[in-house]
DNA sequence: CATTCGCGGTGA
DNA sequence: CACCGCGAATGC
């Protein structure tokens, strides 16, 4: 198709200063922009005129600002062309931005493919992998690049520790050569996964190929960053600040560092030619974006690998149930720590039911201490640093006998109570009964009382029950990074567990049962994978006790150290019940008529079950969508053609619709 | 929010 | 039957 000619196309200027209409571009005159808007009915490119002064600068890539309906819009320039499909006139260019062309050809069809994966819109995904410009970091003068990445040293071995898995040598010499493996890897306890992240890197890079690795904080990033060493990387985390942030994304879009380290959004690093992507404890839920369309940063890099022919490396102390999906379907291999090196370093570990003793110590009891799990810190404290782990104060509010304490159970499956807001009652969060009547097995009692968990109260306790070590805390608020070899007694939440130098002497996960009660349906998931990352930091050997019913499943991988089998077993009890990932499932939320009339709207691939809708609370309720995995795509199609209707029509109420979203139930 | 589209009404 | 006017649709 050929461009109409310039009189056709333009419209007769309004009388501004300069006299005569603009020039397009002569060569490849039409540009395909995609333009920052959320409606989802837009998500497509659209074709403006490159003005001939632009000619130079307006670059595959590049941000440009648009009239789009009627308004000054930011975009990025997709590709130039000859012609335009477009019937009608087209508008120009209202201005580029800059020549730096920070959408790459990659990135844009990584963006597209998220876009459609989570049923959102290319320009939502490019807000999150395309960070803020930053003018004069952009103007400062790019670093002389060099003629290829710096050679990597030979990989050292013995230090990389990936000798202890099965095929862990094969992976790592696979990648030197440049081939491109997809691996889960199930990380040893107590070994540097750091150093085996590295030396991945490593030999990525000496095949000529770049490295993404996506951790879940700024502690994983500090933790990475003493084993890459002198190996050529740059870390961009969001405590950077935006110049410094934009600064070092510059780096490598220009191509001149190969291996970038971060956070969510490294998931999207305009790294040249990758070889490599890697993220670290995919279980955690940082990695989940929250914001439109709210895409995993695992999902991300299994489609960049997968599009790039990249390898993939999947790593955490436990297994995620959607890692282990990509085993199960083949898609990737399992990384295995062979079984003698697990006996050689897991910690000794020993479950506290409900009817464990409870430890003489006065102060202990007061504190809910068993026996065992005092008499292993104690013994840990004679040799070094010993971790409690508690759950984030706040996360549930658990109901405790206003007597003794304990827990209270739900008299007819033992589940854990709580209240509802404005219910006298308890109900139980596993079976949902009402619990009356109960009364507490151990003392009697029928009263309750909120037993607010938290990091604080708990250290305050155990420092009585241990007068004289020193007592530290890290949590949500003042995160400790390290620990030094001196006895102590650490008290940390989920995530916030300091790295001990040596290890810890002993660790004791306390409400084990709370974790294992949350109403979740990755709750047992979510307990082992904490209990797996607070216990990878005990010494080899090292006494652990968890409080929790030691017939629980996931207490018992702990106990013999099996994430693997766990895992297994949980995909297919997922499968069974139908949930993700065994099926694709997309959830829709909103005011209850808005999310009646898109599911009466949706064009919904054949079969969709469509569960709910259900009320959230007030006037919003949700429904849940799932097909098999191979409908996924049609799925996100379909939820994306109603939600774009809606929006062309101008419906007031917003659906948020979610695919494969963690919290499910 | 600006522009265009498209349909029914209207008046010649 | 051409033209007008307004609400709906579209967005280059």
């Amino acid at each position: 198709m050929s461009v109409p000619s310039q009189e056709a196309l333009v419209p007769a200027p309004a009388a501004s200063g300069r006299k005569g209409a603009r020039q397009a571009a002569g060569d490849l005159p039409v540009a395909r922009v995609v333009v920052d808007t959320p409606l989802p009915h837009l998500d497509r490119p659209f074709d403006y005129l490159v003005p001939a002064t632009a000619d130079a600068v307006a670059v595959p890539g590049c941000r440009v600002r648009v009239r789009f309906a009627g308004r000054l819009t930011d975009g990025f320039l997709l590709e130039r062309v000859a012609g335009s499909e477009h019937r009608g006139r087209l508008a120009f260019l209202e201005r580029v931005i800059s020549p730096e062309p920070v959408l790459t050809a990659e990135i844009a069809g990584l963006a597209r493919a998220v876009a459609d994966r989570y049923a959102g819109t290319m320009s939502d995904v490019l807000r999150l992998a395309i960070p803020p410009r930053h003018a004069r970091v952009e103007a400062e003068a790019r670093a002389p690049a060099p003629v290829s990445w710096e050679p990597a040293p030979p990989a050292e071995e013995d230090r990389s520790g990936w000798a202890a898995y099965q095929a862990g040598q094969s992976f790592l010499t696979a990648l030197a050569e440049g081939r491109s493996p997809r691996a889960v890897w199930t990380a040893l306890p107590g070994a540097s996964w750091p150093e085996a992240i590295a030396a991945a890197a490593r030999a990525t890079l000496a095949s000529g190929r770049g490295v993404v690795i996506v951790l879940p904080d700024g502690k994983d990033v500090a933790m990475l960053a003493p084993a890459l060493g002198s190996t050529p990387h740059v870390a961009i985390t969001a405590d950077l600040g935006p110049a410094e942030r934009y600064r070092r994304w510059l780096k490598a879009l220009r191509g001149e560092i190969g291996i970038v380290v971060g956070n969510r959004p490294a998931a999207f690093a305009p790294v040249a030619s990758l070889g490599l992507a890697v993220i670290w404890d995919d279980g955690d839920d940082l990695h989940a974006d929250p914001h439109a369309p709210y895409p995993h940063a695992r999902e991300v890099l299994a489609l960049r690998a997968h599009r790039a022919q990249a390898g993939l490396l999947i790593g955490g102390h436990a297994r995620s149930t959607e890692a282990t999906m990509l085993v199960a379907t083949g898609w990737a291999r399992s990384l295995a720590p062979r079984r003698e090196e697990i006996r050689a370093r897991a910690p000794r570990v020993r479950p506290a039911g409900d009817d464990a003793e409870l430890a003489r110590d006065e102060a202990a009891r007061a504190a809910r201490l068993p026996s065992i799990a005092w008499q292993a810190l104690r013994r840990g404290l004679d040799s070094g640093p010993v971790l409690v782990q508690v759950p984030r104060r706040g996360y549930l509010p658990a109901l405790a006998c206003r007597t003794c304490r304990g827990p209270a159970r739900c008299p007819a499956c033992r589940g854990p109570l709580a209240l509802r807001g404005g219910h006298a009652m308890p109900y139980c969060r596993w079976c949902g009964r009402i619990a009356g009547g109960r009364r507490c097995p151990s003392c009697g009692d029928d009263r309750i009382r909120a037993l607010i968990v938290g990091a604080r109260r708990t250290a305050e306790e155990l420092g009585r029950a241990f007068p004289s070590f020193p007592v530290k805390t890290s949590g949500r608020d003042g995160v400790l990074a390290v620990v030094g070899p001196a006895p102590a007694l650490i008290v940390a939440t989920p995530g916030a567990e300091p790295v001990p130098e040596g290890g810890y002497a002993a660790v004791v996960l306390l409400d084990g049962w709370a974790l294992l009660g949350r109403p979740d349906l990755r709750a047992a998931e979510e307990a082992l994978r904490r209990w797996m990352n607070a216990a990878a930091l005990a010494r080899p050997g090292a006494e652990l006790v968890v409080l929790a019913d030691s017939a629980v499943p996931a207490v018992q991988a702990l106990l013999r150290w099996d994430p693997i089998t766990f895992a297994e077993r949980e995909l297919a009890d997922r499968a069974e019940l139908g949930f993700p990932p065994a099926v694709r499932m997309a959830t829709l939320t909103g005011p209850a008529a808005a999310v009646r009339e898109t599911l009466a709207d949706v064009a919904l691939p054949p079969q969709a079950q469509v569960l709910g809708p259900v009320p959230v609370e007030g006037e919003v309720e949700r429904a849940m969508v799932r097909v098999p995995r191979d409908r996924g795509s049609a799925l996100a199609r379909a939820l994306k053609a109603a939600s774009g209707a809606r929006s062309a029509r101008k419906a007031a109420d917003t659906v948020r619709v979610a695919v494969d979203p963690l919290d499910l139930i």
